[in-house]
DNA sequence: GCTCAAGATGGAACCGATACCATTATCTTG
DNA sequence: CAAGATAATGGTATCGGTTCCATCTTGAGC
């Protein structure tokens, strides 16, 4: 046994199930009901005898039905993006199709590339989480008539669905919370936000809200490198402020992670000074007393990501969903009682 | 600009470059230098003019080289798949490739069902993190040539490389540690190891090590859903070992999560009684007092899994890789000094 | 100057499916 | 019962490339 074996093909299975090629195709496609029980019966029989499974590439070929949909993740790293593609993995299989997963590592040259390759392998939607502005390769796939959707981040110039936290609302959940728990002045610590639509309208809203809820507050962006002129930011931020009762809020999951570290290095206690991170990660939980999280529902959002998509793909199998913007939860816990 | 754009051709471009289909071909393709220099400029700027980009879906379709390796993950929410994901397809851009990864949620079912659909988009190597025992579908693959390597776990009656970590230098490193660091009786955490050959064998050297090492010892299965047989086995461990400096060894990361969990629920001192785990984490150092770890070399791992594959691919652009199996790092912390 | 091999290029079959159109058999319906 | 509609099936061009083979140059060797 060896390699000298090949599939089978569509070809053999007609003749051995004494039916045309046409039939067996439309035995594996769409109308199989066209075909009389008895022909489905003997092509049934024939395709098992024979282990066929149609040719994906050759399918994608004639009418450019590939059955693949394109991911592009910034960093498949981070638990949040994990959870996200997971959803969308998901909902993809289940509506008949495979998911391609592109890691662009932060990098808008890889982004490019990676979608002309998806383009090369005529995916038949994209969901897009970008670290750049692709808007020239998007704009390609829009004009050939491909869905596209937009996951967490927005594009420039690109039209399309953004399917993500509504944060507008979970900046006014943290601070609320915050103030309710009796903090007074708060930092807020976000990754660089040139790239990510969603960290500059948090950060954005971040002032904003403080402000409303007449809390002293000001932000710190952390360095990709070092974290010690985050270290230096908490520590002039709580001198300052030393007479009022002190919170961090983390822009997200990385960010609670290095300003823990911080707070252990600084040898802060949590609850004295507040911590809070925008999504939960497994080991909130664990570190003493407990990290106050607000969580994003990322299998909603992988699914509704999907589900445009496949409105668009197929109208007839899905509907659009409702809302492209959802809520976070929050999870309560020791590092926000002071 | 609506959808009735459409992607340029082969054809369009040869027309445009007044040359042949062959000659683009085969100026996108291996034999570029067959070319003369004037041919392939005039191709490099009429494919340039028409934002040409071979489809790959045709490509694949001749002669089967569809530059695609297909992945099956076993976990992908599990970080320490995610990170060998990130090693895996860095080294198949590298090469030229494009990486399908599947999830299969540690289900059997989907495992074989993903394996169906790769082989139709004609994968020309496969990476499997497995969660069953797939023969039949492995050998489809072998019998028609698909290079196929073991990431981690082996397969029943598949021969193929197997990549990870040296099981038995891991077990033998962490009782030494323990040993070293003074604890007399160790109980053994992991997850059910009948899907997963590196969970036996860590769990069949466990014994044979404690013994060596001459400490008492114990192993508990973590169960899929509760947490509460596990909570038992230790107060149980413990409470017959009350005499002896004792220590939990977690299998791997998500045991350690769970244990981690328990040791604060049991109201656990890390330190006093041991805690270690294989696998490291984000947030193994944020724990206090620590968490020690044995850290996976998780991107080696998943370059040489794909070295592997290319070896067999195109002999002439890699190298067999010399070592398939890896030695862990020690990251020692608080939770190891009674 | 002539022969022959190597180099450069093009023509056409083929990969494995889909899709349109044609054909035949069966079914209504006036 | 003729005539048109409908269902069941098959024939064949086609998708966008790759590859083998043929053709036409061109340069080396004698």
């Amino acid at each position: 046994m060896s390699s000298s074996y090949r599939r089978s093909t569509i070809i053999e299975v007609a003749r051995l199930a004494g039916a045309s090629k046409t039939s067996v195709s439309r035995y594996f496609g769409e109308e199989r009901d066209r075909l009389s029980p008895a022909l489905q019966a003997r092509i049934a029989h024939a395709a098992g005898a024979l282990g066929y499974q149609p040719n994906q590439m050759a399918r994608g070929l004639k009418g450019g039905r590939s059955k693949l949909i394109g991911m592009l993740v910034a960093d498949i790293r981070n638990p949040f993006s994990v959870a996200i593609t997971h959803g969308v993995e998901q909902a993809c299989r289940q509506y008949g199709y495979s998911l391609v997963v592109c890691n662009t590592d932060n990098d808008p040259a890889q982004e490019r590339q990676h979608l002309d390759l998806l383009a090369a392998y005529q995916v038949e939607g994209l969901v897009v989480n970008a670290s750049g502005n692709p808007q020239h390769q998007l704009h390609t796939f829009i004009s050939l008539g491909t869905p596209i959707v937009l996951l967490d981040r927005e594009v420039d110039q690109v039209e399309a669905e953004v399917v993500g936290l509504d944060n507008h609302l979970t900046i006014e959940m943290a601070l609320e919370h915050l103030a309710r728990q009796g903090y007074q002045a708060v930092l807020y610590v976000t990754e660089a936000p040139e790239q990510s639509s969603t960290r500059q309208k948090r950060l954005a809203r971040f002032s904003h809200a403080a402000k409303q809820h007449g809390m002293e507050y000001a932000t710190s962006l952390l360095a990709d490198s070092a974290s010690s002129d985050t270290q230096q930011a908490i520590s002039r931020f709580l001198a300052t402020h030393h007479a009022s009762a002190c919170a961090v809020l983390c822009g997200n999951g990385n960010a609670t992670l290095v300003v823990t570290r911080l707070f252990q290095q600084l040898g802060l206690a949590l609850g004295k000074v507040g911590l809070m991170g925008i999504d939960e990660l497994d080991w909130c939980a664990l570190v003493p007393p407990g990290i106050t999280t607000l969580a994003q529902p990322t299998d909603a959002i992988g699914k509704t990501a999907v589900q445009c998509l496949m409105h668009r793909i197929a109208p007839h199998a899905a509907a659009m969903p409702t809302a492209l913007s959802f809520s976070p939860t929050l999870i309560e816990r020791g590092s926000t009682q002071p």
